[in-house]
DNA sequence: CTGAAAGCGCTTACAG
DNA sequence: CTGAAAGCGCTTACAG
């Protein structure tokens, strides 16, 4: 390996001078002829930077840290959700001179080992992590920024969306196309604050207009299959009329399923996702949905985490950004 | 920040017998009674080793290169087949106590830069290298493993599939449900050896059993829109009964385009996908399928990259995993 | 504009 | 079973 020595030695100065040039020459201290010598040369010798030392050194490592919840079937990775935000902070950290490390973890004890050894400089928090926030927070002095987080942790940075405006559009769409009897779909084991947030906003929305959303209209999609779910839909006595996910990946799932049970949306039943995920699938199903910016949202979270970095006194800053509806043709006019 | 000198000062020892201890004291080299004496220390003063000191001074960083090709519109984990690649390597090699840092690549210069300066132990490729690959391998000493490559680089190891074989068992497939007139549709842009591949052994497969795949019927599904292809193929004058795609994905967006315009599958035309992709919707869809097995394939690549890292001196080994049709509603009998 | 010294927090290699 | 010394490859902080 070309060290700083070795650059040194051949061009007959001292390390601190190459030092110097390879870090940008800060402040013109190196004399333009040196430097233009002294790039040659690291150039020939194929020198790379050797990141430890000068992150043991300088202690600055230009580490983040992306922390991702594990979840039971294991690979948080096959969330696409997930996935586009992890890419979207690895490309624009990448962009701005970071190494991103990805640490999936269980338990509170991964968290603050995954973010301490190699002195990360930031972590971005993907998932669930409402109630290990403040232990997090308290252990950790390194700039954090969580997403769609509901914890009523002060002095953190949060990145989220108007979850229960989601579900109130929803409710909204549904109501003024002359729905009355709704069912409600979603993952509600997490009992995630972003999941209960958008079944309020669509039930408070619906109550407020005189309908009720049925206590046994409300489907856990996670402990049931699509298929059981439409079926007992379909089966019911005052059988809904539409149905709300919260996602479109689940929505594409109960396109598929109804397709085969000889469902036909929006005429047997209308259907609003959640996310307006960026995929031709979605905008091809004609589906209906709460739209998220998911790349305004990870763009906003690095921006936080980064100016969290450069000044790590600015107070914490959380922002929610809106949501909006995308109508297509999954609801039917009653 | 603890250091290995502040817990040595504390239970009065050496700073190697902490380090010792820290490390598992390897060969009961320290006493029980003062190890156990040096562990509660460490505990209860927080102590988290230094990753970056550690790996400067061990000349071992312990870290993982996931190394991705950045695509044109930006985001490699928009890809969900590459998202559920990398979540298996991290989680694999987090369990093997490996820290995995993502790079996005352009182009090759910034593959050796991302690969050497945190020293990495070895790196893993997702995406075509097929043309770097020789260069990669010459400047970098540390243990590679490239996955779905076809170059003819030797000494390189390798994870992939039977391409060929997948191409294969669509063509006989369809064949043996009497259809003579096919398409193809894939990313043919990339030109990269697995498109070409599949490619290959359907339509070499087609043409021993006397069957012509016409050059109009192969369509570059980068190019065009999912029902562009599918009204081409419809308005064909000899009409394709069957079409074989290279991924469950695209063939998921057939099923919706197909559905939208009012053209049945199977009865309209037979459809094979490729990957069998672990997903709800791909099963509900009946989709008859090319299975591969991604868990396998990265387990897989993991293993080989952690056994070179072992030992650099083993033979370079690649190793191409079986593939099999899955069959189920989406190819009709004719 | 340039450099000598000290140190970041560990481990290696040796000595006892 | 334990420790003192040297060094990994950089940067900081100072001096000139």
């Amino acid at each position: 390996m070309v060290t700083l020595k070795d650059i040194a030695a051949r061009a007959g100065v001292s390390m601190m001078t190459v030092s110097r040039v390879i870090n940008g020459n800060q402040g013109g201290k190196v004399s333009e002829t040196t430097a233009q010598r002294i790039r040659t040369i690291a150039d020939e010798m194929g020198y790379v930077p050797n990141s430890s030392a000068r992150s043991l050194a300088a202690r600055s490592s230009r580490i983040i840290a992306a922390v991702l919840r594990n979840t039971d079937n294991g690979n948080p990775l096959a969330d696409p959700y997930s996935s586009l935000f992890l890419g979207i902070i690895i490309k624009t950290m990448q962009q701005k001179g970071y190494y991103v490390m990805v640490h999936f973890v269980q338990d509170y004890s991964d968290i603050t080992l995954s973010l301490r050894s190699w002195r990360a400089e930031g972590a971005i928090f993907l998932g669930v992590f409402d109630s290990e926030m403040r232990k997090i927070r308290n252990e950790n002095q390194m700039a954090l920024v969580f997403t769609d987080s509901y914890s009523n942790v002060r002095q953190v940075s949060n990145v989220g969306i108007d979850d229960y405006k989601g579900g109130a559009l929803a409710a909204e769409h549904f109501l003024s196309r002359g729905h009355r009897r709704l069912a409600f779909a979603g993952p509600l084991a997490d009992s995630t604050g972003v999941i209960s947030e958008r079944l309020a906003g669509f039930s408070e929305t619906l109550s407020q207009a005189g309908v009720i959303l049925p206590e046994n209209q409300i489907y856990n999609q996670a402990a049931r299959s699509t298929e059981e779910i439409l079926s007992a839909i379909m089966k019911s006595e005052e059988r809904p009329t539409g149905l709300f996910v919260t996602s479109d990946q689940i929505a594409s799932e109960i396109y598929i399923a109804a397709h085969h049970m000889g469902i036909a949306i929006p005429d047997d039943l209308s259907l609003i996702g959640f996310d307006d995920f960026p995929l031709e699938r979605i905008s091809t199903l004609g589906l209906t949905s709460i739209h998220q910016d998911i790349e305004e949202k990870a763009a906003l979270a690095c921006d936080i985490l980064l100016r969290r970095i450069a000044d790590p006194d600015i107070p914490s800053e959380s922002q929610t950004l809106d949501v909006k509806l995308i109508e297509r043709e999954s609801v039917k006019y009653l």
